[in-house]
Parts: structure tokens; C-alpha cells; sequence
DNA sequence: TTATATATATCAAACAAATGATTTATGGAA
DNA sequence: TTCCATAAATCATTTGTTTGATATATATAA
């Protein structure tokens, strides 16, 4: 039997899944109810009933997205919180532990195949703002933001509130991010189809050199 | 009068502009043809008359923003190839001809007042694919991306034509552009409701400073 | 255990509003 | 007139939403 959690009905996690594939992938106003619940399997009607309509969805799959998404960024945080203390002030153990950082994030963003779907929905939201970009920034990216910001900080030993290492982290944050906003692009210029794994490998090894150079650490070849 | 140019009536341009502008903000499916002749001070029919339909429109737009952004980029381009040439292999030069670049491409893409709506609309197509994605990237950016691909295979001694070159060029454009794709979510971070030249400036010494500590060059601080 | 009542969920059909496209008529310039 | 451009009215579809009926599950009482 299906688990009898607060959500109630079966229809409705297919269809917020269908919501989150096809308006990460066309957009809001390109998807239509009918192929929403196609996608689902369900009957039109079910938005109306489960979510109030289409614009109640949209707003149950951001919740659904942050909701999903937040315990895996804690765990990218919370171990780079956690070496931190660790790590103190010795610039080869922080190299060490921003190489990580920068690894887990590329590998998390560019070769999830769990969540296929969700970084879409969830860049589409964050680039393009719609009425729930509040919601979906407090959720998640925030936290991320202000986890780069404080790395800067203690690598540069400058306020992790000045507007200077905001700056530098939302530069350094693009450096990585780049590789999975502009993936059309790059696939394009490079004429790939598909991230393989050595080609994500490669990805992370030459932006680890990079960022590692722009924070002036060593990078110690492990 | 308008000017008798290829493109015939009068309504054209206004409705381009109108398609460049809404399209670019709220996407291609978003905008009914309706709004796009309000905008444009046109009659309904106009679109299907000028342009054939709505689709043609907007490959139209394609075409227009192309042709006016190239020129100015290419502006940029051949002053960093003239330079680059005077610039051999002196790191100085080198670092100030970099810095130049960085600072030419943020105030285009930030601080752009004449051409508002150029932005979002390329970006869209470019981030999220449509059927001119091709045609769009061979106009403009495709070009810009290969430069600073020379640029990083001039300054590393490697060959632009390696896949860690592009792959370099890439996270580095990624460190200038983020500032223009992810702006609602840097305004967000910093609590800002616009781009005013201060901000800018503080923008362009912070980046140019991360680019050159990742191309190893260093700072002249002219 | 039965029978009944109630809440939950799904279904097919239909509605009003909008959308892109089209047709026909009109105005002005060469 | 002839060509170009605009304007108003209309068409067939698609849109999000709503309706009323029905099925399923759960709870309560006899």
C-alpha cells in the first residue's frame, strides 16, 4: 500500500514529479494541465482536487524540491563545516578541503542521476524569478552562498559580511556553476552530448586548479 | 520618416523590440501575439502579415539582436587581438590586456542602458535551448568564448584547441558572466535592487583580481 | 459480522476564456 | 488602377477550470 504520509492521495507525488520535469524543462506557461496529468497518469481533474490548480502545483513542486534537495546540501555542508575547525588556519589542509567542496558540488550538479529532473526546475526558478523564488532561495542556495562566502573569508582572513567576499564567492560559485547553467553551451563548443564521468572528472580537476589559484592556495596533488 | 531599409513596413522593428523584450522576460509561450501588437502599437494582424506568424517572429528577433550585438562585440574582440599581438609574451601586458577584457565585458553585460532587453532574451535561448539556439550561438557567442579560449592558451602556453583550454576559458567566463546570469540571486544575496556604476566598478576590480590569480598573472594595480 | 454513513479519490464531459491564425474590407501612396 | 500596409471581425483550437456522477476506503453502529 502506498505510505500514508500528509500528502494523502497517490495522484499527487506523480504529479508534482510530471510538474517538476516539464516546467523545469519548458517552463511554467508552456505546460499545459492535460499534459501534466498525462505525464502523471492522472485524470484532469486531479489538480483541481489535490492542489487547487495549476498554480497551487507549482508551488507544492518548489516546496517538494526544497524539501528534497536540503538534507543533500547539509551533507556537503555540514563535512565542510565540520573539517573546517579542523583545518584552522593550515593553507594546505584548507587547499585539501575547498578541493572537496568543489568536487562534491560538480559531481552533485552535473552527475546526479537520482534527481534527473529537479536542477531544471530548480535553475529555471533561480535564474528567471517567478513568484516563488523567495521561497526556493531561502530553501537551499542561500545556505550554499553563505557557506562559499565563509570559505573566502577564512582563506582571504577577511569579514565574511563585507560586500568583497559576497562578491568573490558569487564569482567563484560561477566558476562552478557555470559548468552545469550554461551545459547546452558547453556541450555545443566542446560537441558533447552527454556528461561521462571522466569528462566530469576532468571538469573538476581543471576548476579545482583554478579555484585554487584564485584564493591563492597550493594545490597539493593528492 | 523610418528608414527605407530591406525590412519594409514600419510596424517590423516596434514589433521585434516587443518580442525581444517580452519573450526575453517571460518566455516564448508565455506571450500571447495579442500583448506582443499592444506592446508594439500594431494591429493583430500585422504579425501574420510582417512576419508570417508567431514563430517567425521570434526567429526574426533572433536575427535582429544578432546583428546589432555583433558589431559591438566585436568591438571588444579586435581590440584584444590588436593588443594582443603588441602584447607577446610580457605577463605585464598581458595582465593589463586581461583586465581590460574582464572590465569591457561587465559594464556590457551589466551595465547596458541602451539595449535593456538584449540580455535576458539571448540568455534564455542560450540556457534554455530552442530551435535558434544554433543560429544564435554561431552569431555572437560562440566567438567571445573562443577568444577568451586564446586568451588562456596565450597566457598557460597550452593549445587552444585542447579540451582543458576550452574547459578553462569556460569556468572563466563563468566567473564574469554569473554576475549577469544569476543577477536576481546576487541582488538577493546583497540585498541590492540594482546595478549602479559603484557597484560595478567594485564588481569588475573584485573579478579582474580572481581572473588574474587564476591565469597566475599578476596584478600591476594601474 | 453486517449495514450504514462519511470522507477520500477518480472519472468523463463540458464550460468560458484565451490563443494563433485567417479572412475580408479599408486607407494611402506611387 | 495597382501595390503596400493596416484595421476589424471571425475561425477553429487550446487553455485552465468546473461540474456532477461514481468508485474506493474508512469509520461507526446495530
Amino acid at each position: 500500500m502506498a505510505s500514508t504520509n500528509s500528502t494523502g492521495g497517490s495522484a499527487e507525488i506523480p504529479l508534482i514529479l510530471a510538474a517538476i520535469e516539464l516546467f523545469g524543462r519548458d517552463g511554467y506557461a508552456a505546460v499545459s494541465t492535460r499534459t501534466l496529468c498525462e505525464q502523471a497518469g492522472t485524470n484532469i481533474s486531479s489538480i483541481k482536487y489535490h492542489f487547487g490548480g495549476k498554480e497551487e502545483l507549482y508551488r507544492a513542486a518548489i516546496f517538494y524540491v526544497v524539501n528534497q534537495l536540503r538534507p543533500r546540501i547539509e551533507v556537503v555542508a555540514s563535512a565542510f563545516e565540520q573539517g573546517r575547525e579542523m583545518v584552522g588556519t593550515n593553507p594546505v589542509m584548507q587547499a585539501k578541503l575547498i578541493k572537496q567542496l568543489v568536487k562534491n558540488l560538480l559531481h552533485f550538479f552535473l552527475g546526479s542521476k537520482d534527481i534527473p529532473y529537479f536542477m531544471p526546475f530548480v535553475m529555471r526558478e533561480l535564474l528567471v524569478p517567478g513568484k516563488y523564488f523567495s521561497d526556493l532561495y531561502e530553501g537551499i542556495p542561500r545556505h550554499l552562498h553563505e557557506l562559499i562566502t565563509r570559505i573566502v573569508a577564512m582563506v582571504q582572513d577577511v569579514d565574511a559580511e563585507d560586500e568583497t567576499s559576497i562578491i568573490r564567492a558569487h564569482s567563484l560559485l560561477g566558476q562552478i556553476m557555470i559548468f552545469h547553467i550554461a551545459r547546452p553551451f558547453l556541450f555545443k563548443r566542446l560537441d558533447w552530448q552527454e556528461f561521462t564521468p571522466a569528462r566530469i572528472e576532468l571538469i573538476t580537476q581543471e576548476t579545482q586548479l583554478l579555484v585554487l589559484r584564485a584564493l591563492q592556495l597550493e594545490d597539493t596533488d593528492d
